[in-house]
DNA sequence: TGTACATCAGTGAACGCGCGTTCACTGATGTAC
DNA sequence: TGTACATCAGTGAACGCGCGTTCACTGATGTAC
């Protein structure tokens, strides 16, 4: 239902109706509705953490210095990222847009395989960029929320906004730019 | 309605009760409910413009060459969308979570008094950096998509998503780096 | 200047829908003694 | 090994809610002749 719709079809009726069991049954397992969706929401950020960890693994770590290896994890985790919300719009929506503040996993639902939130996978690129020593002390602190604002504010534009029309190959093309505008502007 | 619960709370039969008139009155005025959400929409989109407009009118032009005053009109635009996404958090949801792809103005309602829109405004700055030398023509081209989705995302995860704890303090100081970085970066 | 008529914003009643949630209850399963 | 009891996932019926939308109708206002 979340992926079909976003959060607001994410309703207690509707979920029982596909479990094949009556609608108060649905009290036996969550408090209310909001619990529920709450649930769905974490469920969907383990899936944006396994999605980004796709990219990740597929990056070449062997025969490259530190530097271009820090690079080529903070775009994994941008490409992850933004395939995920044109993979999957309803999830992302509902992994981003109800309210559960801490990006930490206190739910281990929230990570991906390796245990890490979408939040931590951003924030262990930008060590490691801190670390290869291309981005400097200040400019490290809080870095997240700037690489997450870009490619954030690019998927919902794209799967919600007023640039859903854009062609594959645009959007393709404009995540490229993207990402180098962040690497550039960090 | 729009201001106090965003798109989802813009609906007819409280739209009619606050007007003091019957339920069905509201089709003497709009086809459907998604005809009076895409008219509010565009009125929000104007008020997004508007907001742009001061921030635009309060930067000092006199006293700067051509390149400070394109740098100065790109930030005026970001300040602008992100202190209207603050100030007015579900209007600015209306205006960017409807379904009306064009933002260029068929409908008047969507400019602020210069007569743009908050699209528009965007490429104006975008062109003055260009005209200015300081923005390569390869470079311009879509520029708008890139610088939109950082200030999108950020006032997107600050008033409804993840970041929506952060003091006020440190979205100001995440805005200044935001727009530090795209200025960087572009 | 007066009159027939169109226009148009509204009324009042009703429809069906899907939702969240509560109530009292059941029937199978596990568990202590 | 048998029995009393707790646990727990489920049922079935019902509630009230707010919504979008349609129907036939009214009463004031403008307008053509």
């Amino acid at each position: 239902m979340a992926r079909e719709g976003g959060p607001d079809a994410v309703v207690i009726r509707e979920a029982t109706r596909r479990a094949g069991v009556s609608p108060n049954a649905a009290y036996r397992h969550f408090s209310d509705r909001q619990a529920l969706v709450q649930a769905v929401s974490n469920a969907a950020l383990g899936q944006v953490a396994d999605r980004i960890e796709i990219e990740l693994n597929a990056t070449d770590d062997a025969k490259a210095d530190a530097i271009a290896r820090a690079r080529a994890m903070l775009r994994a985790v941008g490409n992850g990222y933004i395939a995920f919300a044109r993979e999957e719009p309803g999830l992302f929506r509902v992994a981003f847009e109800v309210p559960d503040n801490l990006q930490h996993a206190t739910d281990p639902a929230k990570a991906g395989t390796s245990g890490l939130t979408p939040f931590e996978q951003l924030s262990a690129a930008l060590d490691a960029l801190a670390a290869a020593g291309v981005l400097p002390p200040d400019r490290r602190a809080n870095a997240e929320f700037l690489a997450w604002s870009a490619v954030h504010g690019l998927g919902m534009l794209v799967i919600d906004g007023p640039l859903r029309g854009l062609s594959a190959g645009m959007i393709d093309g404009a995540t490229e730019r993207l990402l180098d505008m962040v690497e550039r502007g960090l």
